[in-house]
DNA sequence: AAGATTATGTAACCTTTGTTACAGCGTATC
DNA sequence: GATACGCTGTAACAAAGGTTACATAATCTT
């Protein structure tokens, strides 16, 4: 009796979860249909979602925390490319071609995260049926199109020390403290450049009074 | 009597151009109504279709030819982004929300380009009314999210050499010809680097017998 | 043909970034 | 508390790329 009502809870708590992050985008219907064949998933900090090269077989629609998208060379050198958050998706799992699509990023939860997944079936028949989610859908795309010139333009046209402190500035916004816990070496990975490059960089800021530096900690203070 | 003639025979070319290029995407009635409310446009090489800031009215269906989608940050330094051709359409421009969007990239025609411009309007309409049509949205979406995921690769990953030889192969391929028309301050501002790198770089391709080099032109040896 | 314009070649130098090496400190483990 | 390990600081050097300056060559203009 205990665990039927906890059950019904949990399952009454997905669906008010999805019309929190998505009832002002999707039809009833779909939220319904979504809390039908989705299932909820409980991510923990740090836990990689997908790998390169793994095979895509679900969507995931973001209900809360945050998501680390990083794309990787041959020599196994990393580089940030964005972070998904709540009511995104990855653009990336949603080409539903006839064959299996390979995963060409790998997907790493920022914070302990909330989703919701779908299985990839869906896409071609809500595309079809469901207006909201075509536009969803578009809209995700776009955005991430954008996410991905923003990117561009980092690597392009900024100069390390920059592209330093809009990461900085990123990662307080996305984990919504001015105390991030992270190594010089785990922003080095990030930034495609190497621990030493970091720590000059890092240390120049702090003599600048925008952070100070603590071990496995950095404190922001301009922002 | 003869331009009456040519006009019919003008109409009658741009629905078989459109055949050639998309009837194995599209459903006739599809094809009829791009007929009916596009316009078919013969770009010269080097005209700029669309600038940055500029409101997106139409989206452009690539009949023949190839553009150039170029990047530009604040300083007006420029970044070569990719290439689109046959049967390829900008998916910057997919963006269907209710206000206007402006441009966030600058489209150039590589080669005399032909192309048939959709009013924007239609895109809503259409991806309710066909699922080609929106097979075919979706598919742009991914493929211009691919180009540019391999754009971030060449710039994140690769150094200024390597970038310089893959620029002048796809240079070849776009043009099907081994002897590139060009510049090196050209090549310097779709890189985004000083004409005089390009030039050291080129220099010593050239002592490589990989190219030669010539007023103007560039001839691809190795490919 | 003379002069102007544009494209290329190259040297010298500077800045940024990457690499190697090592020292010192904090924390965990035994 | 001794030891090991991970994190940070820093120096010294190397490499890549960017800048300035100038010479020369090809082409265009008149």
């Amino acid at each position: 009796m205990g665990l039927f009502l906890s059950l019904i809870l949990k399952l009454y708590n997905v669906i008010e979860e999805l019309k929190t992050s998505y009832g002002y985008l999707f039809e009833k219907e779909l939220i319904d249909e979504i809390n039908q064949v989705g299932t909820f998933k409980e991510i923990p900090q740090d836990f990689t979602l997908i790998e390169i090269g793994e095979y895509i077989k679900s969507i995931p629609l973001l209900i809360s925390g945050a998501i680390k998208i990083l794309r990787e060379d041959n020599d196994g050198d990393e580089l940030l490319l964005y972070f998904l958050e709540r009511g995104d998706t990855c653009a990336m799992s949603l080409n539903y071609s006839l064959g299996q699509t390979q995963s060409e990023i790998r997907a790493v939860a920022e914070l302990d995260t909330k989703i919701v997944m779908v299985p990839i079936q869906k896409m071609e028949e809500w595309t079809g049926k469901y207006k909201s989610w075509r536009n969803f859908v578009f809209k995700s795309y776009h955005n991430r199109l954008m996410e991905m010139l923003e990117t561009i333009d980092n690597i392009a046209f900024m100069k390390m020390d920059e592209r330093l402190v809009k990461y900085l500035h990123d990662k307080v916004e996305i984990t919504k403290n001015h105390n991030l816990q992270i190594t010089h070496q785990e922003i080095a990975y990030d930034l495609h450049t190497s621990r030493v490059v970091i720590s000059r960089l890092l240390k120049s800021l702090e003599k600048l009074k925008k952070i100070k530096l603590h071990r496995n900690n950095i404190e922001v203070l301009s922002f």
